[in-house]
DNA sequence: TTGAAAGCGATACCAC
DNA sequence: GTGGTATCGCTTTCAA
């Protein structure tokens, strides 16, 4: 009789078969603090089990005043950058206790407002977009009026990708990464870069760039304009820009893509006019994909990597943590392969 | 005065700044069949957007007594294959109003049982479960028994991959698409086939091969058992695989390949041996990915598509869909590229 | 500590 | 058509 032919359990079906108060039901199972008495305790939890209780987060919504969601908003969930971002998304909501809410623009970016005004029917507590460009930018389609409207009504809003005030973001470390990046192939010995900048239109692409350069000047080493390539971002971009500049390549020892597409592209191409890669020329590249071309290993390519999936599960934490002010920023990891042997019998630098 | 400090707007705020009663609101801006008097629907949707009101699918919820919520529950969301069912399903299920709840087993399946029992709390409507291999080989785990509860306590489940009774389930069409595969190549010319078979504990790499050899024999081309080499799922086994091939080609015309990967290596290995692809011996594959390999264009290779895309977006439907009983399956793709040129000037089969 | 009762926001049955 | 009102399942004062 506890578990009325209605279906599902309530918590006064728990409460009456422990024969408590649905007060105290409630206590035991979603309560804050724990005040209550060890027996009153345990037959509740047992009476829980025994008819199958599970919280109706609904009505638990309704009673507490918020949702126990978290809405991730991405371009294009195919795109391996922001899957990357949604795994580690979905296990740190899940880890938390929260439903994660998993919206698509499907590569139209002006359905943002749309989706995010459907959304708020579901009051998340939190909203995270990933984005590859820049928000602001993008300020006059009212969006950012829109995300500073829900961070007033519901919850936090951060962005995985460029900031935007007055919302958190987290951005990736692609400074970080470049300036990891030349550290390492300065420690391999390299001292004369071409640099392939795919996109610059990207910030994260100028950030490695920009990164990089840090990283070789701390090693006395400059990489002026006239060393920077601008390259499509594509495998096709890659060998093409490895043609002009095999017109002029001078004495390089190595080049540095900010795409790692655009070095596989430049690599297949070396190789095919019968520069031996990493011989003649090394290569190395950056990138967040995993991505291994036919005939080499992932592995072989001397690349950074993003690190997207701790960023998506930071995302999380930044938004549900109201104690978080800064976020920590995920370390970039720089790969050393095959691609970047060292230079010299010793190190120097 | 509407909208008192406390934050969102309720619908009894709409109410009254419409001058209406708040079942008149819910009517409006909720309810089923519309039978409210235009003078007043038109205030009452004047007031809500006034108020900037929406939904609070909580307490609607509440009293509807159920969520407009469906989850999806895949193995790991940075994978291809699940990556492109999550795409259809967020696209059908905002079409719908839905709320789609994204769950990742990160690759554990065990962990299946876990999510399945945190999901109950948000009393999804319905429950979509896409997974590579089959489900009920898996009953001892007591999965089936939780989608069975599901089922009967909260709505339905549908499965994308392998059926599993009593559960609805939305196969890839891969029978169909080796059917499909074997024609079109049938149509081309090739009458000598090898076909190269992708981990044949997978269901869906068994069935590619079946369908395969349907579509031959309605052809009257058969396929024996001899001219089929179990390969691992990758390049470096499609590469292998194509070198204990050489040693006994015999008249073969064309590699038929399971899995595009395998194809790939296949390619590779072919070409670096001096076996011109696709003159000396043609190549096809069969896959979900868009990779495209260094050096190739994707729609280079002869394949077939699997429209996981649509799959996932049939599966929502079908999961809320009262009405659903089979499911339409999505027709794959034959995608006809140069490493299967015609091998006949005219036709003839 | 425990229990009774008042909401939370929206729906829907039921008179008017 | 329209407007009261009970109700959904749970949390949370407030007394006891």
């Amino acid at each position: 009789m506890a578990n009325e032919a209605s279906g599902t359990p309530r918590l006064a079906d728990v409460a009456r078969a422990a024969g408590v108060s649905q007060s105290t039901a409630s206590r035991v199972l979603n309560g804050s603090t724990r005040q209550v008495a060890g027996t009153y305790r345990d037959r509740v939890l047992a009476a829980a089990k025994q008819v199958g209780y599970s919280t109706n987060l609904a009505a638990q919504a309704m009673a507490r005043g918020r949702y126990p969601a978290v809405a991730l908003v991405v371009g294009d969930i195919r795109d391996q950058f922001f899957a990357r971002i949604a795994f580690g998304a979905t296990r740190e909501a899940s880890r938390r206790g929260y439903v994660l809410n998993l919206l698509s623009t499907e590569g139209d970016e002006s359905r943002e407002r749309d989706l995010i005004e459907e959304l708020r029917r579901q009051r998340p507590e939190a909203l995270v977009l990933a984005r590859k460009r820049d928000t602001s930018a993008r300020a006059g389609s009212g969006l950012m009026e829109q995300l500073i409207g829900f961070q007033r009504e519901n919850g936090r809003v951060v962005i995985v990708g460029e900031p935007a005030e007055p919302v958190m973001a987290i951005r990736p470390p692609d400074a970080d990464g470049g300036k990891a990046l030349a550290t390492a192939l300065l420690e391999l010995g390299y001292r004369r870069f071409v640099l392939f900048l795919a996109d610059p239109t990207i910030p994260s692409q100028r950030d490695r760039l920009d990164g990089f350069r840090v990283g070789l000047s701390a090693g006395g080493v400059a990489l002026p304009d006239s060393q920077v390539y601008e390259v499509p971002q594509s495998m096709a971009g890659g060998a093409a820009a490895v043609k002009e500049f095999l017109a002029d390549r001078g004495d390089t020892e190595i080049i540095v893509s900010t795409e790692d597409s655009v070095a596989w592209g430049a690599i297949h191409e070396l190789q095919s006019r019968g520069v031996a890669v990493p011989d003649d020329l090394a290569i190395a590249g950056y990138g967040h994909r995993a991505s291994s071309p036919i005939g080499y290993d992932a592995d072989w390519l001397t690349t950074v990597r993003s690190p997207l999936e701790e960023m998506g599960a930071a995302a999380i934490s930044a938004a549900l943590d109201p104690l978080a002010v800064d976020i920590p920023t995920p370390t970039p990891e720089v790969h050393l392969g095959p691609s970047t042997p060292a230079r010299y019998p010793s190190v120097r630098h």
